[in-house]
RNA sequence: GCCCUCGUAGCUCAGGUGGCAGAGCACACCCUUGGUAAGGGUGAGGUCAUGGGUUCAAAUCCCAUCGAGGGCUCCA
């Protein structure tokens, strides 16, 4: 949506507007129901905030008009907002009937010792902030009076369930999410962003495009790929694998099943059991769908002998599809699957050989998001915090950490950190693009993992004669097949490429006595390798290219007796604008030329 | 998994205070052979997600299960 990184929104006009029409929401929702409402927390996001309540009733949609002209009358009231800085016994007395703002006084009061490494500054003085009759313990900053908001840029989207500070084992709470802005026009051109981002769900064109269903019988977030959705993976497999062949990459390819006692070796068993599908058990060996790649990897390496640091580095990638046991309230179409097929890669390498490594996997994912018209990316460099959950070995995250920053810097890409982003067993550098509606979405990856390797016995024969353990890089590029899919229906609203487009081109007879010439012009067309079809059926042509609008092919070649005499084609392309008569052998340049340019 | 909402034809959706199941598109057949976004007619298609309950009567009300959506949480 813009461009600001996190510092400068935290600091503007637009975060503090949010954060006092979060302010006034609280107010009115407290006084829906006098006496009943907790109040949790209501920060400014992306685009607008939230609120939590707890409340002796469900919210509905029909609630939030009702909230909505109350806060336009607080808002109309020019009600200062007046900052407050009580001692902690005032404080506590201020909420004695809130017990959520109790708790976070005394979170205040009492700094969580396992965070302390992260709030690097002095722990916070208490305050508060009142406007009108509503007082919140609030960091601020917030306006100046309630009367700086235009009532008519702010609005009411949605209410949701979210947990008390995202504990599943706390309270379940209402979130309302709102939005507020500058002015009413910056407001609709966000509503017209959401409805757009409807219009483009994946879930939708996929249906209406014919590209892939659910079934119940088959099992959820498990998804079905039709004809045309399968052309379309195959295209989208074909083109990464030729890439990576391109840059020094060796595909293999390593199966669905594999004994749970090599991810209890690898630590995945430890770390993510709840995400695997239940184990199948055979004469007392238990067996797991094959979850992730890196364990079978690295296994494969082990079995192909002893390794040279001559043949380092070595790239094993593979198109493999893994199964996750995602919880069912997690499973959203295709970007959120059980099933998903990975572009997965590790690169097996001498500990000075890793910027080298990364500098290539970088060049490969930069080639890659480029064909597919992500050209807004920025990478994020996912650090470890001290939660327990990363393995521990100080020297090697260290010496990880400070690989991946020296590429970093060296590649000159603009990046950011992250603490508690990383995998269990690496930091990692993920590529976070922006679709066309300014949505971002975690792309490509590449991590360092000093610690697999030890644990699953990994060597290779270094120059000293010596054994060394290799490191390794995983690294994805798409990430999965299907998830990237579901990305790139909505970037490009379902009109996709015509290198990509499961049909290039649909022939249009105009009458039946075309259809010869349209069966001649077709083989022609599919002898050079294009993705053609006749529409024969009995259809008007106007209604045809209807049809082929809606199913967004790239190219609609009409045919009657005029092109039948001169040996041409009329060719539509779906903007609908400018169509042509050209020869046979101009469509063929024509059709080429975007096909290479990847339009 | 949890909170909320939803599930009617292949698709998009009406209907519903309990009383014979509806439309458009798509599909099949017939007529029409048309020049750049929907030609006309006829027809077929539903155990109203599934299972139970209340009732003379359930698509409609209640419970459970399954599935989907908005979130929370998680993402090797």
């Amino acid at each position: 949506m813009n461009n600001q990184t996190k510092e400068t929104y935290q600091t503007s006009q637009l975060y503090r507007l949010r954060h006092s029409t979060a302010h006034i929401l609280a107010q009115a929702v407290m006084e829906m129901f006098p006496g009943e409402a907790q109040i949790a927390i209501g920060p400014p996001i992306e685009n607008g905030f939230y609120y939590d309540f707890d409340l002796p009733r469900a919210l509905t949609l029909d609630d939030l008009p009702i909230l909505e002209k109350r806060m336009h009358e607080i808002i109309d009231g020019k009600h200062k907002f007046i900052k407050s800085e009580p001692n902690l016994e005032q404080a506590r007395k201020e909420f004695a009937h809130q017990k959520y703002k109790l708790e976070l006084i005394e979170t205040i009061a009492k700094p969580d010792k396992s965070k302390a490494d992260s709030v690097k500054h002095e722990p916070d003085a208490i305050s508060f902030y009142t406007h009108d009759t509503f007082t919140d313990l609030c960091r601020g900053p917030h306006l100046e009076h309630t009367g700086e908001i235009n009532p008519k840029a702010v609005k009411l989207l949605s209410v949701a369930g979210a947990y008390w500070r995202g504990d599943s084992n706390k309270t379940m709470l209402q979130r309302i999410y709102g939005t507020a802005w500058n002015t009413p026009k910056e407001l609709r051109k966000y509503l017209w962003t959401i409805e757009e981002a409807k219009k483009r769900d994946h879930r939708k064109l996929g249906t209406q495009l014919g590209l892939f269903h659910f079934s119940n019988d088959i099992g959820p977030g498990l998804p079905l790929f039709t004809p045309a959705g399968e052309t379309v993976r195959h295209l989208m497999e074909s083109y990464v694998r030729d890439v990576q062949s391109k840059y020094g990459y060796q595909h293999v390819w390593t199966g669905h099943v594999v004994k749970e006692d090599l991810y209890k070796k690898s630590g995945h068993y430890e770390n993510y059991r709840d995400a695997m599908f239940p184990a199948m058990i055979d004469e007392n060996v238990k067996f797991r769908l094959k979850p992730m790649n890196c364990p079978s990897h690295m296994s494969l390496f082990k079995e192909m002998g002893k390794h040279s640091y001559r043949d380092l580095p070595i790239r094993f990638a593979e198109f493999a599809t893994l199964y996750r046991y995602e919880k069912s309230g997690e499973l959203t179409g295709l970007t959120r699957v059980r099933s998903l097929t990975q572009d997965d890669c590790h690169i097996f390498c001498t500990p000075d050989q890793i910027q080298d490594e990364f500098a290539l996997a970088l060049d490969l994912i930069q080639e890659v998001l480029k064909r597919y018209r992500f050209t807004d990316y920025r990478v994020r460099l996912s650090l470890r915090d001290n939660t327990g959950k990363y393995v521990q070995d100080d020297e090697k995250w260290k010496i990880a950490q400070s690989a991946l920053k020296n590429a970093l810097d060296v590649s000159g890409l603009d990046y950011y950190s992250e603490t508690g982003e990383a995998a269990f067993y690496g930091p990692k550098a993920d590529f976070m693009a922006r679709d066309v509606l300014g949505r971002e979405w975690q792309l490509s990856t590449i991590q360092v993992d000093f610690i697999q390797p030890s644990k699953l016995g990994l060597t290779y024969h270094g120059e000293d004669g010596q054994e060394h353990t290799p490191v390794v890089l995983h690294r994805a590029v798409t990430g999965s097949t299907e998830r990237f899919l579901g990305v790139l229906i909505e970037q490009y609203a379902g009109a996709f490429p015509v290198w990509l487009a499961p049909v290039q081109a649909v022939i249009i007879p105009i009458t039946d006595r075309n259809l010869e010439y349209c069966h001649k012009l077709s083989t022609t067309l599919q002898n050079v390798g294009l993705r053609v079809n006749i529409d024969a059926g009995n259809d008007r042509m106007n209604s045809k290219i209807r049809k082929a609008q809606v199913q967004k092919v790239p190219y609609m070649l009409v045919i009657g007796d005029k092109e039948e005499q001169s040996n041409s084609v009329s060719v539509r392309s779906r903007s609908g604008k400018n169509t042509t008569v050209q020869s046979v052998d101009e469509f063929l340049s024509l059709i080429e030329e975007s096909i290479s340019s990847g339009e």
